[in-house]
DNA sequence: GCCGTTTTCGGCCCGACTGTTTTCAGTCG
């Protein structure tokens, strides 16, 4: 996967909107970045090996384009249309409610040409005069540049991590260093982040050269700043210490502001002045269980492990079964077998294959038929016996008015059906409520899938009261999702917090569309540990039996 | 630009929602 690459692709698709040219020819282009992102396609990798041709959706134009551009760094018809689209107006399509055509008609009859224009247009009431536009599309419209302006310099977890574990693999590659490690909120799996924080044991001179030629850094009293990370351009800073100092400094610049403050206030700062091999180290010298990083946000974690009550994290070796993944009977990429055999080689003994449902028909969402076709080919791989069981489940769309998308006789044929709503995010607070909380009272809802609607650093999520949901599914026994997908991260980890507390169970699922993204499980892994949940919090930890039972009581 | 057992042209995911209209275009999932 080449995130710059991804880029080039989308921003080329939205260029031919704007510039009026053949939508569906923008459609392939989009399409196209999507396919590389989902099934993470090493674009060099597919280009020396000519496998490119094998990957549906890239036919020969796009495979010509796309092998210029790793031999030269160029896409010709991006650059092409780079001099034909100010980059202003390619910009006004970020915000939420505003597309291409919206956009162009915007900068033809208005002559904005960037997002503050567009501000200002709004402001002096510009738009009423346009055909299509009117007072309410200025209101939309100044809404989503306030959204816009408020995700500006923030990342995405993944995008952060894959850059800040690229410069952490560099440094230890340098002679000058011995040690190096992500601090700051990353290493608290943030869920969005607008920095990076690096701290490194090594001599500052000679260390501070390397990367004052590698990445342009500025240093200042041993920190390096000013740095941008290679893909993503994320704002970084490398602090620069001795192996004295390391263990202290890298707790020092975990801890969330709240934490340290009731941190040295509770145990002083003589820790600080001693050196330690590690921080377990550190807290077995000042007597307290070890508090992991994702934990140490609040001052109240502190009082947990005075009392000896930290709860003992989830990890990744506990995870057993895979829930919530799509197939190509579906919107996925992959056929059934080849991501339950995805889901084997990651260690878990039991998928659940859970395509959308019939009236998510731009997904391809399942008719009935299709339900019934799609189990007998599930009997038929677990006749075969894949080494991993597979169980027969649906993302069933919950409907405006809160029924699930078949009727009873074809839930009843599901082990597991997961709740989501996919539509209709405008309803009142009242009426969203109602409508999720009449989904989780369905005897055949197992799981509520991601349950606000949220995309993070660009959607909202639905109004809706969330902790009346949670109330609801613990009073009906009902599971709720913590979607790994580092878009979404929904729940997010204070609700998941919130619903610990109230006896939830919280299933841990990928979302997958394809093999690779089986992996985000991790992730959201993160965003459970950060909850403080635990391995009995977790269905995913159960036995594919034990799960069952769970979910059929 | 992609795709193809009606294949080299002529289609291309489809329905809900919104704000604008007074029958519809644009956006989103």
């Amino acid at each position: 996967m080449d995130a710059n690459l991804i880029q080039i692709l989308e921003d080329t698709a939205t260029m031919l909107e704007l510039a009026g040219e053949n939508p569906f020819k923008a459609r392939a282009y989009s399409s196209a970045a999507h396919i590389l992102e989902e099934q993470q396609i090493d674009v060099f990798k597919s280009v020396k090996e000519n496998t490119l041709r094998n990957v549906a959706g890239i036919g020969a134009g796009l495979r010509e384009g796309i092998t210029e551009y790793v031999h030269t760094g160029k896409f010709a018809e991006y650059e092409r249309l780079l001099k034909e689209i100010p980059s202003g107006v390619l910009d006004m399509t970020r915000l939420r409610g505003l597309g291409a055509k919206k956009v162009r008609s915007l900068h033809i009859q208005l002559g904005v040409s960037s997002i503050s224009e567009l501000e200002q247009a709004c402001r002096k009431d510009k738009l009423c005069d346009i055909k299509g536009f009117g007072k309410k599309s200025q209101e939309t419209i100044l809404k989503a540049i306030e959204m816009w302006r408020s995700s500006q310099g923030n990342f995405h977890q993944h995008k952060a991590l894959m850059d800040a574990e690229a410069i952490v693999s560099f440094l230890k590659e340098q002679k000058g260093f011995k040690a190096a490690e992500i601090a700051g909120d990353l290493r608290r799996r943030a869920e969005t982040v607008s920095e990076l924080y690096i701290i490194a044991e090594g001599k500052s001179k000679e260390a501070g050269e390397v990367l004052k030629d590698q990445f342009e850094l500025t240093e200042k009293n041993g920190i390096l700043e000013g740095g941008h990370s290679p893909v993503f351009g994320i704002p970084f800073v490398v602090e620069i210490t001795d192996r004295k100092n390391y263990v202290q400094r890298l707790h020092e610049t975990t801890g969330s502001e709240e934490f340290l403050i009731a941190f040295r206030k509770q145990f002083g700062e003589d820790f600080l002045k001693k050196p330690f091999k590690n921080e377990e180290e550190l807290y077995e010298f000042l007597k307290i269980p070890y508090i992991e990083p994702e934990l140490r946000e609040s001052a109240d974690i502190i009082k947990l492990a005075l009392q000896n009550k930290l709860p003992e994290l989830i990890e990744p070796k506990h995870m057993r079964g895979m829930l919530h993944c799509h197939s190509t009977w579906s919107d996925g990429h992959n056929s059934i077998r080849e991501m339950a055999l995805g889901a084997k080689a990651l260690g878990y003994e039991y998928f659940a294959i859970c395509d959308h449902s019939r009236t998510a028909s731009y997904a391809g969402g399942l008719t009935i038929e299709r339900v019934k076709a799609q189990h007998e080919e599930v009997d038929k791989l677990n006749d075969e016996d894949l080494g991993i069981r597979i169980l027969k489940g649906i993302e069933s769309d919950i409907l405006p008015d809160g029924d699930l998308d078949y009727p009873d006789a074809i839930l009843k044929t599901f082990d597991i059906v997961v709740a989501s709503v996919h539509s209709s995010f405008t309803q009142t607070r009242e009426s969203q409520t109602a409508r999720i909380i009449k989904a989780l009272e369905n005897p055949y809802t197992t799981i509520l899938g991601h349950a606000t609607g949220r995309i993070l650093l660009s959607r909202a999520g639905f109004d809706v009261d969330i902790e009346a949901i949670i109330d609801t599914a613990a009073e009906f026994g009902k599971i709720i999702e913590i979607n790994a997908n580092p878009y979404r991260f929904d729940l997010s980890w204070q609700n998941a917090k919130y619903a610990k507390e109230r006896g939830v169970r919280i299933a841990i699922n990928p979302d997958a569309h394809a093999v690779a993204e089986l992996e985000l499980t991790n992730l959201g892994i993160g965003i459970a540990r950060k909850a403080g949940l635990e391995k009995s919090d977790i269905v995913n930890t159960l036995s594919c039996d034990e799960f069952l039972k769970l979910v059929k009581k």
